[in-house]
RNA sequence: GGUCCCGUGGUGCAGUUUGGAGUGCACGCCGGCCUGUCAAGCCGGAGGUCGCGGGUUCAAAUCCCGUCGGGACCGCCA
């Protein structure tokens, strides 16, 4: 169902000779036999009734005598011929609505049980009832667009890598375990009891190794599995573009890229997306208070840290001090503020201050603790008037960042089908996004990531903060909030590859042990390579207009991690445990 | 590891704040009527361990504790 009032082009079978939703006036006087479920069913007496049949393309109406003995979601083969609706009946809001198929003869090709839920979308029905039956809600309009838009978003991105040179190559699931990153999903080894494969987070290793090999341009719709916590935008599983390149640059990634995503938005909603823009990471933590900004909407964050340079109020005698102005949000209930703060509390912050904006004065609960010339320049600096809001927060640059950046997408996030698709590039990355509390780095992205060139001087002899400045060739991209992937250009060279692994306070014979085989393969001619990754699944759900991957995902888990259809996870057999060496610990030790 | 919301015939909800008979609504289901409907319509009917366990009480869907399941989020996701 790419596009709801154009025929697919689905070909037809001697069984079949038509697919419902196809069926137009220019098929009137044709002898046609379709195929599908019983959607509906309109008794009018003993002898004329409607009967809806669906498949994957749509509705058509056929018009039986007598239907008593057909249900819903029977499934029926209906030969008959079609024909002009009499004038006055044409429905107009169905793509087959013009005709119908008259003279009907039904086959009954299966019976069905009543549909555990409803299939028609009107109501949303509990997760474990839907995924319990999902053979059955994948039945729904929804569900068959979702995965239309799916499937051709994928069409569309192996076609356009594929055209600019790429390789589909595929790597294995059965891997090495790596300690660094997220948890990984483990498979004990039968032939070498006590030992365990891994299934990979991401094919990053084997792509590089694929530079080495010479693949030049590589990529796959890749399987990713990571044993973290689920979310609306995170399963265990889920499926990216991997790609990666040799001899090219950070500009020329972001450019392949950028015509992946433009071909696939383009084949799920018939428009190319515009040029996406780019913004440093220190600019989108300094306005959005995120690495993975939402542009459909303003509510930017204000540095107000120099109105308080001076300040006699404690709680503002801090790093930094950033404010969200709130157009005409001084309405706001008391029990909201203090919803509000509580919030703020609980993401991080010390506390929220809350200021009403009024035509002669501010007033907010701190305002006493604050002069008139703050409160002026507080005014000035946040453009504030009459009838607005301001909350503040002051503490660390980070924390007062993130907080209020929480705070700007509770307060102003639009639903996922409003505002349009603002896609950026996120660049400029630090290189290490924290320093551990024994003084090591650590890496914002991975360790093979090449240090912007303008910085790599300033790794000789730095220590703590000094490394926080270090920016990184790495890069993100973000659609209306949502990280959709990242990448970098890789480390080529031993020499800054052992100083990354020196800063980081990994050893040489650690680095061997952990990535040994890389480090191995770059001794025998590595070209300089970039490379990226997104996410199939966040790409498919917001061009579908979804706010869970889940509804992009044919058999998805729960929040659970639980399939309420298979009953994965289970228990194994003893005699499994056996052979692969194992025993299980009592529960309460688990 | 943590915070919050939800759980009532097949489905979606109301009822829970302020305890008083399983009370109600819409859809679905079953039967009947009905020859132009398309969320068909009209009439009738069936269908319940109020997620589960414990506690308080004369009395619990309702209050308390625990637990299970679903969802959203923080941490986590190099």
């Amino acid at each position: 169902m790419t596009a709801p009032h154009s025929p697919s082009t689905l070909p037809p079978s001697p069984a079949r000779t038509h697919y419902a939703g196809d069926l137009r006036a220019e098929h009137v006087g044709q002898a046609v036999a379709v195929c599908g479920w019983v959607a509906r069913r309109r008794e009018h007496g003993e002898h004329l009734a409607f009967l809806d049949v669906r498949d994957r393309t749509g509705l058509v109406q056929c018009v039986v005598d007598g239907a008593h003995d057909l249900r819903s979601e029977y499934v029926v083969r209906v030969t008959g011929t079609v024909r002009p609706r009499p004038e006055g009946t044409e429905n107009p809001a169905l793509a087959t609505g013009a005709v119908e198929v008259g003279d009907c003869e039904v086959e009954v090709l299966s019976v069905a049980e009543p549909p555990p839920f409803p299939l028609e979308g009107r109501v949303e029905v509990d997760e474990t009832i839907r995924l319990r039956h999902r053979y059955v809600d994948l039945r729904s309009e929804r569900m068959q667009r979702n995965l239309a838009v799916r499937a051709a978003a994928i069409g569309a991105i192996r076609g356009a890598m594929a055209d600019q040179g790429f390789l589909e190559v595929e790597t294995p699931l059965l891997i090495a375990s790596t300690p660094e990153g997220a948890r990984d999903f483990v498979v004990p080894s039968r032939q070498s009891p006590g030992e365990f494969y891994a299934l990979p987070q991401s094919p990053q290793l084997f792509k590089q190794l694929c530079m080495v090999g010479g693949v030049d341009r590589y990529y796959q719709i890749a399987r990713c599995l990571r044993d973290e916590d689920l979310r609306a935008d995170r399963q265990f599983e889920f499926t990216q573009l991997d790609a990666e390149a040799s001899f090219v640059t950070q500009d020329e990634v972001l450019a392949f890229i950028t015509e992946a995503v433009g071909a696939a938005v383009e084949a799920a909603t018939g428009e190319r997306p515009g040029s996406f823009g780019a913004i440093s990471w220190r600019e989108a933590m300094d306005r959005f208070g995120s690495d993975k900004p939402d542009l459909r909407f303003g509510l930017e964050l204000v540095d107000v840290t120099e109105v308080f340079a001076a300040t006699g109020f404690n709680a503002f005698k801090a790093p930094c001090v950033k404010a969200i102005r709130v157009p005409d949000g001084g309405d706001a209930t008391r029990s909201r503020l203090d919803d509000l703060t509580d919030r703020a509390k609980r993401w991080g912050a010390k506390g929220l201050v809350w200021m009403r904006v009024e035509a002669d004065e501010i007033t907010s609960p701190v305002a006493k603790f604050l002069s008139a010339e703050e409160l002026a320049e507080l005014r000035r600096a946040t453009e504030a008037e009459t009838g607005d809001l301001l909350l503040l927060v002051a503490d660390s640059w980070h924390t007062t960042c993130h907080v209020l950046g929480l705070l700007r997408l509770e307060l102003g996030r639009p639903p996922v089908t409003e505002g349009g698709f603002h896609f950026t590039w996120v660049v400029d990355f630090p290189l290490f996004e924290s320093i551990s509390d024994d003084g090591q780095p650590v890496p914002a992205h991975h360790p093979f990531t090449m240090p912007h060139p303008d910085d790599i001087e300033l790794l000789d002899g730095a220590t703590g903060d000094d490394l926080l400045a270090v920016r990184s060739q790495s890069y993100d991209l973000v659609l209306n909030g949502w990280e959709l992937g990242s990448g970098s250009v890789r480390i080529h060279r031993a020499d800054i590859q052992q100083r990354i692994f020196g800063l980081l306070g990994i050893s040489e014979d650690e680095a061997q042990a952990k990535f040994g085989f890389l480090l191995d393969a770059f001794r025998y001619g590595a070209p300089p390579h970039a490379g990226f990754a997104f996410g199939i699944d966040r790409l498919v759900a917001l061009l579908a207009g979804e706010e869970n991957i889940r509804e992009v995902i044919a058999f998805p888990k729960t929040q659970s991690g639980a399939d309420p259809l298979t009953g994965a996870p289970g228990p194994v057999a003893p005699a499994q445990l056996e052979e692969l060496g194992l025993r299980l610990l009592p529960r309460s030790t688990a």
